[in-house]
DNA sequence: TTGAAAGCGCTAACAG
DNA sequence: CTGTTAGCGCTTTCAA
């Protein structure tokens, strides 16, 4: 199989320009100890040929890539986009860059590999752990920094920051409490898995909000949904109301499915924050213009990003130094906590 | 500078298997010619060890990445998520993935350029030109195949797939029009700049539009705005209210503008469709969930994926054949139709 | 100031 | 079936 169209090369350049592919390196890395008579005819060479270094060679030799690889679960989630924006922001000073991949939720483990093996080549890495299989996350043995961002407790075999998913969702779900709700939908809830999914925390936060009320708690309204995206919360919506199943609040597991709960109340001409109170989790930038604007917890994204970027520079400078006892000190764990922002989508105290 | 702790390489395992590098490299890839106690022996080592391939040595070798890099101006942008995911989906068969990298809106050249320098390392790549200077574009000069995908005429150096913007806008203000609006906002709008950007060309649609239809058109309604993200899209609204401008239709130069300024609408107690109507673009997945739902402009957004993969399959075929007169070959145009999905935002005619 | 040579980690001819 | 060797394109001692 051919490599195609031969590109240019350090080589080609060096020809051309009649020196050695060092000195041509030196030129084009802007090092000193060039004549400037050599300098200017290779960089004319340079210009003529069009040469571009390869990233590919440079990264082989200089042993890392100055960049950050990211996995996603998707790459269409406003939580992902807005997380992925204030990593790459934060990171641009630093002369880094970051690269965004898809894991891909319920994908076959042969992908989750594959997305796995691919990380290797960034100088770091900030894995989402959202809908991974702990299993996947444990055969993950690479000597690249990882630093894990989700909301599941994990075995602690990389730092991990932690959105406080359990004491989130029962702050919300107390605020509906407070404001009068007592038939609550956990949209997109789960319950009786021993998985310490998303879904399943922020229903055992849930759960937990009614213990402390002592409010009394009707396991139907728990309302699993397929995947948690608006046209799932919007059906979920529709269909407990054709079943009859009576509720005055949700406790959306995501705003992206309250956003879809919030439609569907709509067209049932429900009143929001009226007749059914609505809270949604994430805070995502969407929650602000939303009809009525959307309650919503903040899992602390400002915090959590920069957390990520603290751990992960940490391990990178160890790694960097070449510390051998850097693979082994002990993994940081930190739980961010979560904060309610009220709007509109639920009632004044 | 220390590369940090030595990862464990091939040659790592060749030693503590007792073979050759070129035995251990048939196990890892599956290549024959292996004795089956050899190939175990192996991957005993292998597994032992947690050996990974280099992915970055494996690169250069075989002179192809097996990635596709897509250039995108911001991450947290609906209309480039959902675009990301019909590129990843469709690219997921092929054995390639989507790496996904951000240019910056209206970063510095110097970043736009390494943005670029980055891109060489992928086997193809396909960029978003909005917000782009085509100057920059010009420059990017390597062998590796593009696609360009946006919305601005350019320079034909690379297959482009873009969306019709003009008559986009100018269906989207006949729609408005014949619906009965008469003073109709245009939001994001830009006039008076000889740039084809993306706002001027959905301006030049909305004038179109007018004076097809024989309306008089109030240039105060056209209402440019610094980004064209939900925030700037409710601000203009709130100070065209405040200016005390009238207006009975809105068309947005994106559905996030359009989100916006739903919600500004909502707030002044402007009734949509009733008082005012609005019509968005892009199409995005929002647009069935706003309150109205949002009627769009769909640029073509299946048709736009599948054809850039199209181009950019059909590039990287022939620059794997080696073929020399590839880079000749001239390069394809094509605007993909733009198509009105009427939703709740407009009236029934 | 310049260049020769080694080598990053891997794969592919080619011998044996 | 296995190993030796060369080399992908680049940077970096080290010597000249």
């Amino acid at each position: 199989m051919s490599t195609g169209p031969r590109a240019v090369t350090i080589g080609d350049v060096a020809r051309a320009a009649q020196v050695s592919t060092t000195t041509v390196s030196k030129v084009i890395n802007g090092l000193p100890r060039v004549a400037p008579k050599t300098r200017e005819r290779v960089l004319e060479v340079v210009a003529e040929l069009g040469y571009q270094a390869n990233p590919t060679a440079r990264n082989l030799r200089a042993g890392r890539t100055d960049a950050i690889g990211l996995l996603v679960p998707e790459l269409d989630r406003p939580y992902f986009g807005q997380l992925a924006t204030r990593l790459a922001d934060a990171l641009e000073p630093t002369g880094r860059h970051l690269v965004v991949q898809r894991s891909g939720l319920s994908r076959a483990d042969e992908l989750a590999a594959a997305s796995f093996a691919r990380l290797r080549m960034y100088d770091g890495v900030i894995i989402t752990v959202v809908g991974l299989n702990p299993p996947d996350l444990e055969q993950l043995n690479f000597r690249t920094p990882v630093v894990l961002v989700g909301e599941r407790p994990l075995p602690r075999t990389f730092d991990h920051v932690m959105m406080d998913n359990v004491e989130g969702a029962a702050t919300a779900t107390a605020h509906l409490l407070e404001r009068g709700s007592r038939r609550i939908v956990m949209l997109g809830g789960r319950q009786g898995t021993t998985e310490q999914d998303m879904p399943t925390l922020r229903t055992l936060g849930y759960y937990k909000a009614h213990a402390r009320l002592g409010v009394p708690l009707d396991e139907r309204l728990v309302a699993p949904i397929p995947l948690l995206d608006m046209a799932s919360g919007y059906a979920a919506v529709r269909r407990l109301a054709d079943d009859g199943v009576t509720f005055d609040g949700i406790v959306a597991a995501t705003d992206v499915v309250a956003i879809g709960a919030l439609r569907a109340l709509g067209d049932l001409g429900i009143r929001v924050p009226a007749d059914v109170q609505v809270v949604g989790f994430d805070n995502i930038d969407e929650t602000e213009f939303t009809t009525p604007r959307l309650t919503s917890v903040d899992p602390g994204n400002e915090e959590i990003a920069a957390t990520v970027l603290r751990f992960l520079e940490s391990r990178m400078a160890a790694h960097a130094s070449g510390e051998p006892e850097a693979a082994s000190e002990p993994t940081a764990e930190v739980t961010i906590p979560a904060r309610l922002v009220v709007r509109e989508s639920t009632r004044p105290a």
